[in-house]
DNA sequence: ATCTGCAATTCAAACGTTTGCATTTAAATC
DNA sequence: GATTTAAATGCAAACGTTTGAATTGCAGAT
């Protein structure tokens, strides 16, 4: 078996205790000792096992991140690596390691994080997305368990750390961007309706219409999953009717780049005949002709900010609530006119 | 604190063992006792502390990754995720969790993986690339414990368990793919040359050039790291020189757009000038104007496959190691003629 | 009536740490 | 030289499980 903390003690002719102390640089051990222990240590190879100590110390140096389905399509978008980028930088640097599972459905994602918590593998829990009425944040409050949310929550405002995007006023004035150029018939694409940000998004754009007294119409929205197939069917949707868009308010550029797909297929010109303004950002937005104009959201910012305020929070259970504001930044390039 | 084994057991009147038995389904406990003892977990909202658990039981249905550095760059690269992503999906067939670290530096790289071994934190350990004399590997083996390799060793090859593609095979006709359009100045754009998956390709490159008898000249050759910027910059070099190349093979998507990028810069037309074909198969291949010819490697698969021959390898550790071969497939798009 | 065998359960040790408290040792003070 | 003080170290319990061996109870065989 591997070389434990009663090895090295042997070795050395201390006791156990001691060993443990100068593996935590505890002052009360004299430098002399440390460093009979310490060669020791090096010679016989010892690794202190994390279990027994996460065990008896009640702490583990992870933090936990619950993916929404491990199926085919996570991962796939570009959302979630770079937001666990930022986390995972943020980890790196404060010697945490990151524990990650995922859940196709809701109660598995529930069983998944009362797995770790209770089994106390992770010592905080950051959430990658909130629904309405999200089960898993009334849990986490319920059980006073450090977490962060990325995205805002529904419900429990001032009870849940968050950090977001001001998704109102970016989609008011990715709105006001394409009202500048006398487009009056903007038409929203939304992610799944019980999002948040969906509903945020869908806020700032109503808001950027009524000062300008267009009147909402129900007819120009359309709410998809997050591919770009979703997109292509959502242009189906929103071009069957008399009076077509002339710009469109997307919720992501993947979706964005479905729609434009749709678009060009139908013999639309981008942007001379249809505006299109996405968020997010992606690598892609640059590259896909015509370049998407999109909202920057700075999802590595996110991520590493999501992190930073988890390990505050770690270390005082108890500090007020807060909430974080990433900024956003439009950038407008050729999808738009 | 949270509720234990003997919580249980004193509600239920009956001995601690007899709970984790219960909870092992063990068969010598009567269904009436079982009956009893779940009730009263779910009463109490038992779980089970995993620290405890892999602490005697020397197992922990976890396994390892260990993320080349934590900086800016990776997860950048799209490969990562897309393995990540196989792993992922494979882990969650099985109940696994993932634990991933990151390191900067080789040395750190070490550490991270020692860690996580001898912390005993995971059952086995994925490695997502190699090099040339990898400390890493040899220490897994000198350790005898559980491991993967994604891509290929350089050393040790009958000792360790690898899934790769023919990267060999791949390039060469990936190459005459090109000789077949009467190409007769082809460069090569590999990653770093230490990698392994760097030499097998320019091998397979090689071979195809021989095969119809030209000879190889290093000077049309470039080696760079893997990201667009330096895609660029190896154009300028190899269009520096007199007789310029007609057709580049490269190693990555996202060098090729960077290829791309100077190519057009300086008024090459793509494909009629110089045909491009890349490795890997993103989705930026596609998507990208003109769209690139680029050899899929089936990223996706190397994870998920490398995965489920971990958890062969947990379970017994004295199989023999074996290669596993991943299928490629040219996919002929724009930018090759 | 005693013994055997079996099923069901309990006992107790072990896993490798951490940590409050007790003990030892040696120097400092009176 | 006895006593106090401080520093350095050791002791032992605790963390929450698992598991081989021991125990109990009871039906059936002798």
């Amino acid at each position: 078996m591997s070389v434990t903390i009663k090895d090295v003690a042997k070795v050395c002719g201390v006791s156990p205790s001691t060993v443990s102390r100068v593996v935590a640089d505890n002052p009360r051990i004299s430098l002399e000792t440390k460093k009979k222990v310490r060669e020791a240590m090096e010679e016989l190879g010892y690794h202190p096992n994390f279990n027994a100590r996460s065990l008896v110390a009640n702490s583990t140096a992870t933090i936990g991140i619950i993916m929404p389905r491990a199926t085919e399509d996570v991962f796939l978008h570009p959302f979630f690596p770079e937001v666990i980028r930022g986390i995972s930088v943020a980890a790196h640097e404060k010697d945490y390691m990151i524990l990650i599972t995922t859940g196709s459905t809701q109660e598995e994602q529930l069983e998944a994080v009362s797995k770790m918590i209770h089994g106390k593998r992770v010592d905080g829990v950051i959430l990658l997305s909130s629904q309405e009425n999200d089960p898993i944040i009334s849990m986490l409050i319920k059980w006073d368990f450090p977490f962060v949310l990325i995205g805002s929550p529904d419900q429990y405002i001032d009870q849940v750390n968050y950090v977001d995007n001001d998704n109102i006023t970016a989609a008011k004035s990715a709105t006001l961007h394409l009202l500048q150029s006398d487009h009056q018939r903007i038409a929203f694409i939304g992610g799944s309706k019980d999002l948040v940000v969906t509903k945020h998004r869908l806020e700032g754009y109503k808001q950027a219409l009524s000062l300008v007294d267009i009147p909402y119409d129900e007819a120009m929205t359309a709410f998809v999953a997050f591919s770009k197939e979703e997109g292509y069917v959502a242009i189906q949707q929103l071009f069957y009717v008399e009076k077509k868009p002339t710009a469109i308010l997307v919720t992501d550029d993947l979706i964005a780049i479905g729609v434009l797909t749709a678009l060009k297929e139908q013999g639309y010109k981008i942007p001379e005949d249809v505006s299109v303004v996405s968020f997010n950002n992606f690598s892609m937005a640059e590259l896909y002709n015509p370049s998407l104009t999109s909202v920057d959201i700075s999802i590595y910012s996110l991520g590493y900010k999501a992190a930073k305020r988890l390990f505050l929070l770690i270390k005082d259970a108890s500090m007020n609530p807060q909430h974080i504001e990433v900024p956003y930044k439009l950038v407008i390039r050729q999808s738009s006119k």
